[in-house]
This record gives C-alpha cells, sequence and structure tokens, in this order.
DNA sequence: AAGTGGTCTAGACCACGAG
DNA sequence: TCGTGGTCTAGACCACTTA
C-alpha cells in the first residue's frame, strides 16, 4: 500500500477546508457520506478526521456531526510552532534562512548530556553551534548535540544547508517524540556578540530533546531568540 | 457503557508503567497477548497505546513491538505543562495555591477580545484579574477573559476558588482545544506591583484561548510570571 | 424518532525487522 | 520465515442532540 487510505482521505478534507469547500463553523458532510464517497469504511474516515480534530482544524460533536474550527486569531506569521518537526529552513522557507558554523567539534559528552541523550560517557556526540539568519539578519543562535553514532559523516556542507533534510532524506531517520521547555533568560556574551542583543536584553530560549522512532534521543539542542524577534506557539488537543 | 473500553485499557497500562511492572525500554506484551489478557479485541488495545504513544509513554515499532519511553531529563518541578487543561489547583496542588482577586467586573469587549472569543460588541465579558500565590508567594498573575453568556453566575467565591472545577464539575463544559503562545516581555507597572518584579526584569508571558467541545472559544487569558519562578514544557508527538 | 459520531468486534491482509 | 504492529472492512450497538 502506497499511502495509508486514512492519510489520503485527511489530506482531502484538509484541502477542502483550505480552499474554502467546507467552511469555517460548518458542518462536513457525515462520515457515512464521506466513506461512501471517498470509497472506504466509515472508520477509515472516522480515523482521519481524528487526525485532523488533534490537529485542531476541526471538532466533533457527538449527535451532531463535524465542523470546521477556523482560524486562530493570535496566531501571527513570525511564532514559530512549539509543536511539529520542522526544521528552520522548512518552517520559514528556504530563500529566507541561512548558516554560519560557529563552532563543530566531536566532543566526549559530559554528564548533562550524557543523561539528555541517553548515551555512555565513552560515546562521542558533535558539538555544533550554529548562527541561523533570517533574510541576513541575525535570528537565532542554535546549539546542537547528536550522538555520532547515529549521524554518520555530518560535514560543513551539511551544517550550512539543513541538517534535518539530511536526517530525514539521506539517513531516513523518523522523529517520534519531542519534548521542548521554552524559558526566559537575559543576554549572555554569546547573545550580545552573535545576536547583537544589549546587556540585561531579554532571551528567550527553547531547550528540546528530540527521539527517533525506535526511542533513542537523536538530538539535544538550545535555540535562543531576542524576545521581540519570535514567539512560540502551542497547539493543544485531547490525546485520546 | 460507563468508561470506554479503550480507556480502561490505557489506565492500566499507564499504572504498569508508573508501578514499574513495564520497565523503560523494555518491551510490553504485544497486542494480541493484551487483548486476551483484558478481554478486549486487538483493535481496542491498539487505540489505548496509540494515545499512550501520543501523550509519550510509550513508542511502537512496526515489526518489534511497544516499549515504555521512559523518564525526560530536562524535566523539571516547577514546570508548567504548555498542554493539558489542567487549572493551577490540580496541576500544583490544592494546599499551595492561592488566589486574590484584584479586579472582577462585567464589560462590553473590545475588538481584541470579540475576535478572540468570536462574539459580537453587545455580548458582555467577564473582565478577571487574578494573582495567584504558590505557598502564599506572589507567583502568576493571571488576566482572564470569558464570554458571559457561557458561564452564568461566577461570582468572588468561584473566583478564590478554582474556576476550572466550577467549569467542569458545576457547568459541565468541556474543553477541546487550547492554543496557546509563550512569549517574554519586559516588566510593565502590574508585575512590580504585584509580583514583586524589578523595573526591566524578564517576564514570561502565557497567552492563550481556549475552545469547548463545540467549537466555541470560552477563554482568553494571559498568565505572567517571573522568568525564574516558572518555565513552559510541550510534549510533542505526531498527530496521527 | 431520526441522524449524528463513538465504540467494539472478528477476521483479513500488509509492512517491517530479526533470525 | 516468523512475529510484531498497521490498516481496513462490514456490521453491530450505544450515546448524544435535535425535532
Amino acid at each position: 500500500m502506497h499511502e495509508a487510505k486514512y492519510l489520503k482521505v485527511a489530506r482531502i478534507v484538509q484541502n477542502r477546508i483550505k480552499d474554502g469547500t467546507y467552511k469555517t463553523q460548518t458542518p462536513l458532510p457525515d462520515q457515512e457520506a464521506l466513506a461512501k464517497e471517498l470509497g472506504v469504511s466509515r472508520l477509515t474516515v472516522k480515523k482521519a478526521l481524528d487526525g485532523l480534530e488533534r490537529k485542531g482544524l476541526v471538532y466533533k460533536q457527538s449527535g451532531l456531526g463535524t465542523f470546521v474550527l477556523g482560524d486562530i486569531p493570535i496566531k501571527e506569521s513570525n511564532d514559530a510552532a512549539a509543536n511539529g518537526f520542522f526544521g528552520l529552513q522548512e518552517e520559514l522557507g528556504r530563500d529566507h534562512i541561512s548558516s554560519e558554523v560557529l563552532h563543530f567539534t566531536i566532543d566526549f559528552p559530559d554528564e548533562n548530556i550524557q543523561k539528555n541523550l541517553r548515551i555512555k560517557n565513552n560515546e562521542p556526540v558533535y558539538n555544533i553551534l550554529r548562527l541561523r539568519r533570517y533574510d541576513k539578519k541575525p535570528f537565532i543562535l542554535e546549539h546542537t548535540y547528536m550522538p555520532v553514532k547515529l549521524v554518520p559523516n555530518l560535514d560543513y556542507v551539511i551544517l550550512n544547508d539543513s541538517i534535518y533534510e539530511y536526517l530525514h532524506k539521506q539517513l531516513k531517520l523518523k522523529f517520534s517524540v519531542a519534548y521542548r521547555k521554552i524559558k526566559a533568560a537575559k543576554a549572555d556574551q554569546w547573545d550580545q556578540e552573535f545576536l547583537k542583543a544589549k546587556k540585561d536584553d531579554l532571551i528567550l530560549e527553547l531547550e528540546q530533546i528530540i527521539w527517533l522512532s525506535n526511542g533513542q534521543p537523536i538530538e539535544y539542542s538550545t535555540s535562543r531568540n531576542r524576545f521581540n524577534e519570535r514567539n512560540y506557539v502551542v497547539l493543544e488537543t485531547k490525546s485520546f
């Protein structure tokens, strides 16, 4: 099977929401009708709609129907999704984002990194510091650690391009879970030097661990930006 | 049916993870075995495990099995889940949290509130400012707007206790989706007065809209705390 | 009463990973 | 090849909402 039917159904419905076939606050066709139209069983339609509900596109009400949720007022263009597994390039566009590698070594991990990446002290990690620019302007200071054993042959060419693409398209690695923490901090020396922050300026930091679908942590990183350059947004829906 | 079978299965598995019956990084019994043991079909077991996977408790690998994911190293006790629909009391314990109502009026909504709560300019809203204390210490400054028509008979007694509990247990309202934005800001006059922040101190703000399961926005609010008092964490997994 | 989504089953077949 | 999880179906019944 090339693509799961429920994914195809979800994509079709999502497109119909986007192009206005299904309008905000109005009900979709009922599950049985969609199933008939698309030639699948009702359970398959339901599975697709469950996913769209978790993504916040629709809401369902037993006894009434499934409705398009509509736009989110406080969403702005420069907000970053704190959920989702897209790299900066994917998120903001390849043409806008460039990377400058400030530091790139292979180190033995300290205790903190060992714990976060669930590795032993003799398993080397990449230690990467990159300044990401948005339209040439300093934007995000990104400090990344990855186990060498999981990411062979990382080099400057990849770092100047997109790590994310290398992991996914070249190495075929699949992300499963990410745990992210968002905090505020004061600008340190590096922030002042590279992000052009002033002393005592406000910095927003995203700290994260990303796991592969086999349960192995693949990345521990922090991303720092000036407080007025970028916010983080989270869309939360029920797990079940 | 009192409780759905898949919820019961999820609860049982979750408890077994918590009490150590299923240990970190080890496989659970296969779906067929669990189904047999618990007297349900395999699909019901799968549905339960899908939910636990989205909550980040387990990960599944086709062809291998389902594994316990284990602890998250960067998680700390004073972090707040940016996902989940629990009130402060639920999250940190009834005994620790107290509330002081600083402002409580019924207003006509301005344009921003109208948009965020999807209401007209003649539909009144509660305008509530509360200082939440943690063990008597100023902790969070919470500014909340809610449509009056959705929340009848709100009063000081409820505000001093828990809005969350009133909405859920008394009014039987169900939350479906929340959209949250996290940003850094400088302390304003109120932060300085009530949170004991100094001028130019760092403030972390959570701005959110919460929808009911019928698609109607029920709450627009901001929660501000000093940068070193509280961070926000997000656990992200795939929607499908 | 009618129509919606929610749950559940038994059975089938597929895709993936290990030996 | 075997055992795992992933998908899909048809059919059944339940719970909820509106009329």
